[in-house]
DNA sequence: GCTTGACCTTGGTGTTAGGCAAAGGTTTTA
DNA sequence: TAAAACCTTTGCCTAACACCAAGGTCAAGC
């Protein structure tokens, strides 16, 4: 298969082809004619077995060295298992941070609502982001009365 | 103020001071003698609007792009409003994605609690990530009795 | 006066996972 | 046969800094 046609059977675009390939997480013979990449079965279940672990949040790197394990006739499961196990509690975390940031944002706008938009003066930029967060008590000494 | 001086009385790093300057987030005298930059109260209060800002998730351009209306001498609040509303749709996707993510993480890893690990055979690389999603009915046809 | 360490400068590289574009060769199609 | 569609390599772009190198500067102690 030549590059575009690998791209559509993995539903990927060739750039993400030429990318794995450069990367060396998948290997492809060369027409010694015209150069061209050709690839085989076995560079096709690499692109859907690289996706199907992205969609599972690994990155590139953690995918080559999967796949570097099972190259070595290892089996790349516990270190697959292993990884995972380090990544939920890494999401949990994001997921957290998301939602507090959220928070944070819904707060800003609902404090917000009340607060007229202020001209900056020199002493504040934009009232609304300096005095959101740690004056709630005095929200606005800086805007109203404009 | 000096770069290490500015960067300490906001809580950064003496990069971070450099890498707003070199955007032009913020400015600074050169001193003609050394050739150091020479940062004012302005700065301070700038870099400390930019480190808010950033806790309410804006990108570096669009802090510029609200630092900017202030220097026109117009209020940056309505953008600053626009900005936010956009935001939080956005980031409860994001939120919902990672939740997605993570659905299918404890999936995955529930599933293989009760899946051996299997040796790469050429037809497989990690079972555990090949299989896991799309035949769950079909459990470890490729690594039990491993 | 001099050395040492701490600071400053510019400029470059690295990080993620590709996207995009240029310049040129090849293959397929009309 | 000419255009369209494909391929190649090369290199730059993204975000927000972190880190490093080479070299100049400054403050302190001896």
């Amino acid at each position: 298969m030549k590059v575009s046609e690998l791209a559509k059977a993995c539903g990927v675009t060739p750039d993400t082809v030429r990318h794995y390939t450069k990367e060396g997480l998948i290997t492809a013979d060369k027409n010694p004619i015209n150069g061209y990449h050709e690839y085989n079965r076995a560079a096709l279940q690499r692109v859907k077995f690289i996706q199907q672990s992205r969609t599972l949040g690994f990155s590139l790197k953690q995918i080559a060295e999967i796949l570097a394990e099972a190259d070595k006739g290892d089996s790349p499961c516990p270190l697959v298992r292993e990884l995972l196990e380090q990544k939920v509690p890494e999401t949990k975390r994001k997921i957290a941070e998301l939602q507090a940031h959220l928070a944070k944002m819904e707060a800003a706008l609902a404090t917000w609502a009340t607060m007229a938009d202020g001209t900056p003066n020199g002493h504040s930029i934009c009232c609304l982001i300096e005095e959101w967060e740690q004056n709630q008590d005095s929200q606005g000494a800086c805007c109203h009365g404009n």
